[in-house]
RNA sequence: GGAGGGGUUCCCGAGUUGGCCAAAGGGGGCAGACUGUAAAUCUGCUGGCUAUGCCUUCACAGGUUCGAAUCCUGUCCCCUCCA
């Protein structure tokens, strides 16, 4: 079990790997640099990446090198794969601003430098390529044809490339080429969508170094029914704790599908995997035990284990007796507001709990809103100061969302 | 550059003999019931507001008309075919 390859493959995380045995000796018998590349197309990392976050904590224990790529580079061309639209381009400016929200992100897992890990940026190599020397350094090993049936230009070939988008591949397998060249980089890894993209750097590097190189991707975190995971109605659910609350972050997980919590616990844990066994064959009510363990150990990683605690206390408190917990979300207000009064609507709506005032006044109607456990009944609800109790007042909204308002 | 097709509410997508259109249907979302803070199922809601009425929406800007998503003119954008 030492290997790395078979915890990865144990665990779930392998969808499919260029030369398995060969690989496997590799991480068996050296320390292996390996790369995953991010695209900086927002300021915060989100469980999407987690994953790759986790296979890159999992090799570093095993002590091989993590490289992490920011495609500040590829970020001005837009990867095509999976995608049924152009990419928004971004600038400069916001790409280098997204890169440092990640380094910074990345350090709470991964521990950096020269021997440990590194974090580098693909603009580094790809904005000062000549075009001319490129085609014909790198282009000549590219075969149109070849190109066109991979199975991450397909949907797009229905509706149309641009010739832009059509270079990605080629740029990625150059940046596998320059960091086998630089930091002799050997494997590169992504999610499965990346597939095509990896190959394509697999080949480049033995034709032109004429060595071995692998690639490895994992399988994308979806939910049972086949969808993205951590994406909600209301977007991203994000590991920066501003955008995500700790809170929030942890009653994602909590409400997480039946099926889909053994598979989330051997990936986004690191449990032991009896354990991860155990809870995932639990049945019936009973397997709120594991969803509890997974919200936990989850949070712990992404926000620490203060947070996590906080969080778990804040949800047991209200769903089981409806009192106050820590780390709810909350608004704050002015208490001079409440001395004649104001109504539900705008309360709601100062809360954030409704973007407006109608949608409100239907969820009153429809029996969604509780103040401390009373449904309100009148949509023409005044609110004062005699309604909150030490300052705090409760809202409800449906079965699980809480807020709290609190005077001051 | 030439020919043709199209841009509708969160998304997909009806609607173009002008009024009955805040706009069908589906998806998604929200709420209610049932439950285990799950899934499935059933029900309701899903532009805004100082609310039985009023206001703003059907790419944009004008026009015709008592009245336009629907007709006319111009502009922008997208797609397909040809070069």
């Amino acid at each position: 079990m030492s290997n790395v390859y078979d915890v990865l493959a144990e665990r779930g995380y392998i969808e499919q790997a260029t030369h398995e045995e060969e690989l496997r000796e590799l991480l068996e018998k050296e320390k292996v640099s390996f790369y995953i590349g991010f695209d900086p197309t927002a300021d915060s990392l989100h469980v999407g990446h987690f994953i790759q976050v986790m296979v890159m904590m999992h090799m570093q224990k095993a002590g091989h090198r993590p490289i992490a790529i920011i495609g500040g580079g590829t970020a001005m061309v837009g990867d095509p794969s999976g995608k049924t639209d152009m990419r928004k381009m971004l600038t400069k400016e916001q790409i280098e601003q997204n890169a440092r929200s990640f380094k910074e992100q990345f350090s709470r897992f991964i521990e950096f430098g020269e021997d440990k890990a590194l974090m580098i940026n693909n603009a580094d190599w790809l904005l000062e390529l000549n075009y001319v020397d490129f085609l014909r350094e790198i282009g000549r090993h590219f075969s149109v044809n070849r190109m066109l049936t991979a199975e991450c230009f397909k949907t797009r070939l229905e509706k149309g490339l641009s010739f832009l988008e059509f270079n990605y591949m080629l740029m990625q397998s150059y940046d596998f080429l320059e960091l086998y060249r630089r930091y002799n980089c050997k494997l590169q890894m992504g999610g499965s969508d990346q597939w095509s993209n990896i190959l394509g750097g697999v080949e480049l590097i033995r034709r032109v170094e004429g060595a071995s190189a692998y690639g490895l991707t994992f399988k994308l975190l979806t939910t049972s029914e086949g969808k993205k995971m951590g994406k909600t109605e209301s977007g991203a659910i994000w590991l920066d704790a501003e955008k995500t609350s700790p809170y929030e972050f942890y009653q994602y997980w909590r409400n997480i599908d039946d099926k889909d919590v053994e598979k989330c616990l051997a990936l986004l844990t690191f449990l032991p995997m009896e354990e991860v066994r155990k809870l995932g064959s639990l049945e019936g009510a009973e397997i709120n035990k594991a969803k509890e363990t997974l919200a936990f150990e989850v949070t712990k990683l992404v926000h620490g284990e203060k947070e996590a605690v906080n969080a778990q206390q804040a949800a047991k408190a209200l769903f089981s007796s409806g009192s106050e917990g820590g780390s709810i979300p909350f608004t704050e207000m002015a208490r001079s507001q409440f001395t004649t009064g104001i109504d539900i609507l705008t309360l709601l709506q100062e809360a954030g709990l409704t973007s407006s005032k109608s949608e409100g006044r239907r969820l009153v109607q429809q029996g969604g809103i509780y103040l401390d456990e009373n449904r309100v009944e009148d949509f023409n609800l005044i609110i004062t100061e005699r309604d909150f109790e030490d300052g705090k007042l409760m809202i409800r909204k449906g079965k699980k969302v809480y807020h709290q308002i609190r005077l001051i």
